[in-house]
DNA sequence: GATGAATGAGTATTCATTCAT
DNA sequence: GATGAATGAATACTCATTCAT
């Protein structure tokens, strides 16, 4: 009366590999994952599909991944690494002292061109998909060093209030604009998406200020 | 909205309620499934877990409404009407020549509203899942058309350049921004951060001024 | 992110028969369980299998049984039920003070032919398949249960000692024999093998007491 | 020990070791099959998880052994020549001519040994499994051997008739009883356990005399 | 109109076994 | 000889949908 089947879709990755042949075949998975899950979405994206793309044996995905989710996981992990890795040459700056307003714009056209290339994907990935308790975290403490950071190179600007407010403002504004503008390509390219967006941001900086000065007076 | 299934899911309503009792099993459906769907997502809001909260037989369910997806369209719809109805007195105070900057604050936050009270069945709405063409079309008819308002108000602005670029980024920074904030609520109030983003739209609109004065000299 | 799979087999019956129709799916599912187990054992017992003979679809048989475990514990208790209904007049005679010696042979009578009908799935059902904590405790009690009334009714004897080693080897060797000689059927008849079995009893009975009885002087 | 598996598991060895270190592999083998099939029966005892507690790789695994059942089939036999040897000691007594009811005590003793070191894998030996034909038919031909000592050496006796069934009934109570009791110790040790079985035996060969006694008057 | 039993294509997943290295 | 990556047939189980009552 022991069911067959074990336990649970762990997120583990199951298995090393060991060989040079096995990794490429991880690879294989994890692109042919980003393609069909960036073509159908969450639901439709069954593993019997990202194999048969990925021109490999549903035996051997599940020999690397315990379960479709862990696929997900896995290119959810990529995709924030290189989110950070592209951030992080703009988080020096700020912290080396430099201004919030002239470093915005490389910002912005890193996080449009982080999220131009495979849109649906990026949606699968971090909103159509409960997140893992652990990734989900990771995602919020990079979002939140982000939003510490920008706080930071806030305070040496005359605005001293509400840095944090103000700063996830700026975060939240990039990402949700450009998730929305980049989605939807409504027209415009992502070059003149981003020099919008940074537009507004810096408006919304001066604003800022202005609001903190009527008060002050 | 397409099924993963073959059998071509017809969308529109099956039959029209014409007793009473009929009316009060649509609209039990309706409730149930935007519970479920609020709850648990597309996925997992299956039809009979939305008969079975609605108190209705799934023979029932499925004799007013074709399928799944013909449900998800009645309640997106009807969130789009409401939607409409919310922002609707912004639209005719804003053709009837107020100031974009006056009613900004009073658009935000209708559709701040709008959001906050069932975030998840609208993200499931509007995101997890791909709507049926035609009220694809006519969500982008209702943005556009919104978009056209702004641009209209905007003309009476001295910044006479690419208004619908700058409608747009309007009308995308309040949904992108409304989406984020509300499904992710970070320590805010939605009357906060209905405030905020009126400030950002509020810088974003003298930003631009200011860029074309600077280009106009 | 939230594996599409909803924890795992649970064993309770999963809807009630509402209508007389249904009854008949459950009991057409539970008679080709029993002839499949019979015929191919648990593993090789496939669902599909199970609800093909039954001349069901197996979506049927999910909606009355959660999955195969629970299709074998239906079967366990529905066998536990007849042993047990068999048994009963036995004991009773026992608790109204009839001599161990005369009752024997009807319960060994009882015992393989509960046993002779379908050797084979009874052994699935009790050896093949580790059983779920509650019913095992159910198998248990029932023989304990049966050992505490053989105990008693030794107690009338002159061989007062070890009265619930000496029973609870009774009660095995019913089982164990019965088991043995039904499953490998060796040449010897159902009836042959009652008496057979019934003349051992009796031996180790008198045996015993002689033991005893050479202990004492 | 047919697999559900199509491909017409062989089962003879596939090839012999002829190193030392082969041998190694092969006894690996057998040691942890032994030890898995144990703890998790047939079923879940999957070739990968011998190979692996065995130290071997699963392709090493298959250079000894055509398949999974091939293990058990060598298990088996192992085991039978185990029981053969305990066993020989004692039959070559009876057949010097020993009066059973002396060499009684020392075959069950035997025969509980043999089954207390590993009862579950016993199990999946002998009763989980259906075995292949020649297997069947060598432990067939081994009880029925030992049925035929027993019977001649009850030809010895006063009691002349029908020996076979009598000693077919020994041979029976002993593995069925030992079976039972060992592999559900229900509070008793394996060595008050040889002893109740002997009583029971002892008994059942006086009640047998006795039995033709009566009818012979 | 309402009911809920029945359906079955489709999905995730396992595991014995092969074979290139 | 040994290794372990790859294979894919087979299994348990779900859920949108139909239809007899």
């Amino acid at each position: 009366m022991s069911s067959t089947r074990i336990p649970k879709a762990r997120l583990a990755p199951r298995k090393l590999p060991q060989q040079a042949r096995s990794e490429a075949t991880v690879e294989a998975v994890l692109q042919a994952a980003a393609q069909v899950f960036e073509r159908h979405g969450y639901a439709a994206g069954t593993t019997n599909r990202i194999a048969a793309r990925a021109g490999v044996s549903i035996g051997s995905l599940y020999q690397y991944f315990p379960g479709k989710d862990a696929i997900l996981l896995a290119l959810a992990r990529r995709h924030l690494a290189e989110g950070t890795a592209l951030l992080q040459p703009q988080l020096e700056r700020l912290q080396a002292g430099c201004a919030l307003d002239e470093v915005l714009a490389d910002v912005v056209k890193a996080m449009v061109a982080l999220h131009a290339s495979a849109p649906r994907l990026h949606r699968v990935l971090f909103e159509e998909t409960p997140l893992p308790q652990t990734l989900r975290a990771e995602l919020d403490a990079t979002e939140d060093a982000l939003v510490e950071v920008v706080a930071h190179s806030l305070q040496r600007q005359p605005d001293t209030a509400e840095h944090h407010l103000v700063a996830r403002m700026i975060v939240s504004a990039i990402e949700g604009l450009t998730h929305r503008l980049v989605l939807r390509p409504a027209g415009a390219s992502p070059d003149a998406i981003a020099i919008e967006v940074t537009t507004m941001l810096r408006g919304y900086l001066r604003q800022r200020q202005r609001t903190l000065d009527s008060r002050n007076q």
